[in-house]
RNA sequence: GCCGCCUUAGCUCAGUCGGUAGAGCGAUUCACUCGUAAUGAAUAGGUCAUCGGUUCGAUUCCGAUAGGCGGCUCCA
């Protein structure tokens, strides 16, 4: 027998021609796949001289992703076996699962998808073989005669991108056959790439999460599909603990924290996505916005305002209407003029750069407001706190010139980490979002120049950006802050974009030290995005047990009787007076409730006094985690709480 | 905007096979005065989202609208 020489995780070892990863690896069952000189492949795949060879756990990233790949074919084949007529779109691996696509004559009832659960349950246990064969193209048509959209893919082949990539995407066309594990008969086949688990009883738990529509290839002029979305884990433990997660995360949504603890609403006599925020939501965002302008002012900004509606004509000249009159409050006419609800605060503060003549020693000029704005986005993206439609920007627009560009840029970068770290925000990214080739004004130059100042800036600071191809506002590109909620979904909070077109557009100039008239650079930036989703996501962050700093009631004074509610007015008073939000409870309830109300409010610090503390001139604390530490001096008490909300710590 | 689902008291939810409704929490009042997560009792509170249709009769069935939820598309 010819002797292959290749190497297993990192020995060099002689084996037999013929020999598969799953001859190295058969006595671990948690090895489901391998990487074979870099690329995962099947275990059933012939080993070839020179290789590399690595196991690929279940529990591993790429054996999550495989598992949940196999479990979409599975859930494919179920479907096609209770609806024959339903037609395959893609069925890709996604974080914490997997979905598939249909083109089916109706939408999946919750009755079809248990049918389907149960049918996948089947076919788990019989434990079909996932079988690769590479197809000629040709082959491959006539073998997907009957799927569509499959067919599509195999056209895309090469250049369909993302989308196809988990079908077509490899160097060759290959199908996976679901062969019978006695008699080896075909069950049922998919165009694929692979690699997939050796047969479907390899699949330990899985579970289908919820049907939707969704576009095929993501395009809303395509026809709609019907999607369904399950999830797959190494183990019942796993799967147990993912749905355990998911529960968890219901109980810190920001909507309904915002309920529970009385911070905003979205009264249904404003519209929707148009929130109040209650005297405790107000609260929060007023340390933020105070703390907010303190720091922009340390910063070198200056503060404008400008008004909530304008005429059409400043929207001309910005060329916002072009793009985005789809997404505007339609105008009110009046006096022969068409006014408009401002959605976004650039061409106001580009007014008032250009109410006079500007010098070079101005420059950088930095131009901030809280400026609220109206966004008529579509009533089925409207959500909570994350997506509204009138909405409070922190917004500024800074005037400077090239050489000033760079130093501008790596200054807001360290303002914009600074903040996240002072709200404790950690779980983002930071992402570089490009020119749109259909949606974009100025020259390739302009646009390459702004885009290689923002990346020269990241570098700078040693920060990754991830790639975001044609996500730029039509004037210039952008980084963003993307923030995750409870259940993963991203946020974009903090944007900064350089913008080289609009001061041209509204013939911004400044004059040099030569006397020389100049175009200044503009760069668009908002630290929170907007107050509101900042608001969500920190509420979510927290899951409502905010830092004593931003906490609406920071301290509840909780009397043992009535008799000691004087007594803690008193200190009360005296924290009051130091700029401590506190209350005393002095309600009917016994003091255990009191306990329980205050910790369900999520308040810091619970300070509770009886005889006992009187008589010491103490206070006896108890804190949100459950802990205590009694007959604490009244000195040390207010000193403590001072401490905690002055620096910004989480207790 | 598209697809599906949902809307009963402030909140969480029962319920009526078509004959106009009930619980817990919350609120109010009274009693209790208590040492680290729920004291007891009483009271108030609902045009069953809105409008229209079918029906002797609609909260219940049908339709439209509004609002919400999960995705998709979009997000200056």
């Amino acid at each position: 027998m010819p002797q292959l020489s290749i190497t297993v995780e990192g020995d060099p070892r002689q084996v037999e021609q013929g020999t598969t990863a799953g001859d190295l690896f058969a006595d671990d069952r948690d090895v489901i796949a391998a990487r074979r000189s870099g690329a995962l492949a099947d275990l059933a795949a012939p080993l070839r001289d020179g290789d590399v060879v690595e196991p690929v756990a279940i529990s591993s990233p790429d054996g999550r992703a495989i598992l949940r790949h196999s479990t979409a074919h599975v859930m494919a084949q179920a479907v096609q076996e209770l609806f024959p007529d339903a037609r395959l779109g893609i069925g890709p691996p996604i974080e914490n699962g997997f979905y598939y696509d249909f083109d089916v004559e109706a939408p999946f009832t919750p009755e079809d998808l248990s049918r389907v659960e149960k049918k996948m349950q089947e076919i788990v246990k019989q434990g079909q073989r996932f079988a690769r064969r590479v197809v000629s193209e040709d082959d491959a048509r006539d073998e997907l005669a009957g799927e569509p959209y499959k067919l599509e893919l195999i056209g895309l082949k090469g250049g369909g991108g993302e989308e196809a990539s988990v079908e077509v995407g490899g160097s060759e066309l290959t199908i996976y056959d679901n062969l019978d594990a006695k008699t080896g008969v075909l069950r049922w086949k998919d165009l694929c790439r692979g690699p997939h688990l050796p047969t479907t009883r390899r699949i330990p738990a899985f579970q289908i999460m919820r049907s939707a529509a969704a576009y095929w290839r993501g395009n809303e002029k395509n026809p709609m599909l019907q999607r369904i979305y399950g999830t797959a884990w190494e183990s019942r433990d796993a799967l147990k603990a993912h749905l355990a997660f998911l529960a968890e995360a219901e109980k810190r949504d920001h909507r309904r924290l915002g309920a529970e603890l009385d911070l905003f609403s979205f009264p249904d006599e404003l519209g929707s996505g148009l929130a109040v925020f209650h005297p405790k939501g107000g609260v929060i965002r007023k340390v933020m916005e105070d703390y907010s302008r303190q720091r922009h002012e340390e910063a070198g900004y200056s503060f404008v305002n400008t008004p909530h509606i304008t005429k059409d004509t400043l929207y001309k000249t910005s060329g916002h209407l072009d793009w985005y009159a789809d997404g505007m409050f339609p105008p009110m006419t009046l006096e022969g003029a068409r006014y408009y609800l401002k959605p976004m605060n650039c061409p106001m503060h580009n007014l008032i750069f250009g109410a006079r003549g500007r010098s070079y020693r101005e420059l950088p000029l930095r131009l901030f407001e809280f400026g609220t704005v109206y966004r008529y986005e579509k009533s089925g993206v409207v959500h909570g706190l994350t997506r509204v439609r009138g909405l409070t920007q922190d917004d500024a627009h800074i005037y400077c010139t090239r050489a000033q560009m760079q130093g501008e840029l790596t200054n807001l970068l360290t303002f914009v980490l600074d903040l996240l770290r002072d709200y404790g925000l950690e779980d983002f990214y930071l992402e570089l979002s490009t020119k749109n080739p259909e949606k974009y004004i100025g020259s390739d130059d302009t646009w390459s120049e702004a885009t290689d100042a923002l990346s020269a800036a990241a570098e700078s600071m040693g920060l990754e950006l991830v790639l975001d191809p044609g996500g730029a506002a039509f004037y210039g590109p952008k980084i963003s802050v993307q923030a995750r909620d409870a259940i993963g979904r991203t946020w974009q909070l903090s944007t900064i974009q350089v913008d080289l077109n609009l001061p041209e557009l509204f013939d911004l100039e400044y004059q040099a030290a030569d006397g020389t008239r100049q175009r200044p650079i503009m760069i668009h930036r908002a630290l929170f995005g907007s107050v509101e989703r900042f608001f969500g996501v920190l509420t979510e962050h927290y899951a409502g047990a905010f830092p004593p700093w931003l906490a609406p009631v920071q301290v509840v004074g909780i009397p043992i009787t009535d008799a000691h509610a004087p007594y803690l007015d008193e200190i009360a008073a005296r924290l009051r007076s130091k700029g401590i939000r506190v209350e005393v409870d002095t309600s009917d309830d016994r003091m255990q409730k009191k306990i329980r109300t205050a910790q369900k409010q999520k308040v810091p610090f619970m300070l509770l006094a009886g005889d006992d503390d009187v008589a010491k001139g103490a206070v006896s604390f108890r804190y949100r985690n459950g802990e205590q530490k009694n007959g604490v001096a009244i000195e040390d008490a207010v000193a403590e709480v001072v401490a905690a909300v002055r620096d910004r710590v989480q207790v």
